[in-house]
RNA sequence: GCGCCCGUAGCUCAGCCGGAUAGAGCACUUGAUUCCUAAUCAAGGGGUCGCAGGUUCGAGUCCUGCCGGGCGCGCCA
């Protein structure tokens, strides 16, 4: 149940039946109707701007209209009042049973309260992640792991059919590289002494172990030969190894792809050769000389033919390169295969997850999506601030060599995968993110991540302490509760609240903003601890209330549905909901 | 030089498809604890929503120009 969607059908219904009694023009634009919380609680408890977006096309003054529909809405079954205000807006109060039905409903359903079924299970993909496979990831990928895996479990949430995708960068110069640390490690691992890390290859120790299995399974063979005898070997070896890594890391986080994606393969597929040529076919493609950039001219800039993509025709600024001088593709060509490969796999609605450092990009990826799918899919670049680390209040120096940690991994271990990922939806993907490890696990206020366990906590307190002064309500669910007695404002203001979580849900999928789950939950908490403390300083409104059953039922009630609304939330996030705080 | 993102209270940031008197935390001032976890709560002060135009019944939100900060800019991914 959206009370929210819910009372716009009834408008819109109001509106449909004026318009067939000839009270207002037929076919009339509804889709700008939208039910709202009122800035004021005074207000009401929805309002609605109908008259307001329907007056031009209706021809009549929005206050007019809204007193016309006014009369046919204080027939809609729960409503009290509707009344007029400001410019036009129509203020609603509804009765206090409906609240307390939506309660009833929460309690029924549980976590399950807050799904929709906007998606109609369509199929979305999101692809998230899609590190390099030349290390463990770090604390900038941390950022859009969770964004991607939480952004996929909104849809999930709201109905669509979700896959969760990780592209592996495994044929590009890259790995080349990784292979050639790696053949370095195992030389190091049979006694070679390597010295220092040459200049250009990956000097991390996370290669050690690599190098030194290598040895172990395949003894000294490559171990003078030349690169062009165990480059692909190693290559393919290390590539495995990185990517089992980046898996760990990713469990840890607790993050699950569904597919994972080679661009080796698909290059030996043959797949960018046959998009590339189905381009060419449309001429897409061309062999043209490109502009220096203006300002910013590479020292080294020499104009030069090349294999270019139309991207201008479809958005971008300038046309783009697809092969490197070698002959090779670039990462652009073989991207684009990818993207048509999701496409061909069915999907239509395409999300990317990528790290600022690639805003550069979002045009011309965009661009090949319009070209492949000809129109028919759309690609939405969902692009990740950086994350500054700080230590309280100081930035963390991230030198590889020295001791400092920059992995995820180290990061989870300090302070908890819980908390890494809660606090990576605290902000909107577009702000960059300050991560302070002192203040994530500081217990205040100030830190949401407490803040909103605390809440949960207490929901679960409450619930111990009212099994010691109510043996009996043990064995009664909660359908047997009087909510009627659920009378106070603050009590009916917190279910108002918790009547709100689906639109949450829906407006956070369909903006492709996790984020306000945070914020949400965050005024929940708030909510309650506030009602909690209102308890205490009048005892009439405690959740536990002295030789009465009946209250003390009916608040619990109340309580067991914060939690189940905190958990949902939580759940959502992947985050863990903690019953107790130590 | 061009493109993208950002600019909202002293600081860090929310602000849903344009909607009513712009919100939260921190910091500051004051108050609440024999009592369900005070790890919390209540109240108060604090704003030219970067600047200037435009669209609209209505602009923090949309459009244009400018200012400031970040990221990026042919053969890295």
């Amino acid at each position: 149940m959206n009370i929210f969607s819910n009372f716009r059908s009834e408008i819109v219904q109001i509106v449909e039946g004026l318009a067939a009694d000839n009270a207002l023009p037929q076919a009339l634009d509804l889709s700008r109707i939208a039910v709202d919380v009122p800035r004021e609680a005074a207000f009401g408890d929805l309002s609605t701007n109908a008259a307001m977006v329907l007056s031009k096309p209706a021809g009549m003054k929005p206050r007019d209209l809204a007193a016309l529909l006014v009369e046919k809405m204080i027939d809609v079954e729960g409503v009290v009042s509707a009344d007029v205000a400001g410019p036009g807006f129509i203020n609603i109060r509804l009765e206090d049973a409906v609240w307390r039905r939506c309660l009833a409903e929460i309690l029924a359903v549980g976590k399950a309260y807050g799904d929709s079924d906007i998606g109609g299970g369509e199929a979305v993909n999101v692809e998230f992640v899609s590190a390099n496979p030349t290390g463990p990831l770090h604390i900038g990928h941390a950022r859009g792991s969770v964004f991607g895996d939480v952004l996929a479990s909104l849809f999930q949430k709201a109905g669509y059919a979700v896959t969760r995708e990780y592209y592996i960068n495994d044929a590009g110069t890259q790995v080349d590289v990784l292979a050639r640390s790696v053949h370095l490690r195992y030389r190091e691992a049979l006694g070679d002494d390597i010295g220092d890390i040459p200049e250009g290859l990956y000097p991390g120790d996370y290669l050690q172990p690599v190098g030194a299995a290598l040895a172990d399974r395949e003894g000294d063979r490559w171990k003078d030969a030349t690169e062009a005898e165990w480059l692909l070997d190693i290559r393919a070896y290390a590539i495995d190894a990185m990517m089992a890594l980046v898996r760990e890391d990713l469990a840890a986080l607790g993050v699950r792809q569904d597919v994972f994606t080679s661009e080796r393969q698909l290059v030996e597929a043959g797949k960018v050769d046959a998009v590339l040529e189905t381009l060419t076919g449309r001429d897409l493609i061309y062999t043209g000389v490109l502009e220096p950039p203006k300002g910013k001219k590479p020292d080294d800039w020499e104009p030069r033919p090349q294999t270019l993509f139309r991207a201008i025709e479809f958005g971008d600024e300038v046309d783009r390169p697809l092969k490197k001088s070698d002959g090779s593709w670039t990462y652009f060509a073989s991207d684009i295969a990818y993207h048509q490969d999701k496409y061909a796999r069915g999907f239509k609605t395409l999300i990317d997850v990528w790290g600022a450092d690639h805003g550069g990009y979002v045009k011309r990826m965009t661009a090949a999506t319009k070209a492949i799918s000809e129109g028919a899919a759309t690609l939405e670049v969902k692009i990740c601030q950086i994350v500054k680390l700080l230590d309280k209040g100081e930035p963390v120096k991230m030198s590889k060599r020295a001791g400092t940690f920059v992995t995820l991994r180290d990061l989870i271990d300090e302070v908890g995968a819980d908390v890494v990922r809660f606090i990576m939806l605290t902000r909107s993907n577009d702000a960059p993110l300050d991560f302070d490890l002192a203040k994530v696990t500081e217990q205040s206020r100030d830190n949401p991540v407490f803040y909103v366990q605390y809440a949960h906590a207490r929901c679960h307190s409450v619930a111990r302490m009212a099994a010691d002064a109510f043996p009996e309500l043990e064995s009664r669910d909660d359908g047997a509760a009087n909510l009627e007695l659920l009378e106070d404002e603050a009590e009916l203001a917190l279910i108002k609240l918790m009547a709100q979580w689906p639109r949450i849900v829906e407006s956070a999928a369909q903006a492709h903003e996790p984020h306000r789950i945070a914020y949400y939950l965050y005024d929940l908490a708030a909510a309650f601890h506030g009602l909690w403390t209102k308890g205490k300083e009048q005892s009439e409104l405690r959740f536990i209330v002295e030789n009465d059953v009946a209250h003390t039922a009916a608040r619990l009630a109340l309580v067991r549905g914060v939690r189940t609304v905190i958990a949902s939330g939580l759940e959502l996030m992947g985050v863990t909901p903690v019953e107790e705080l130590r």
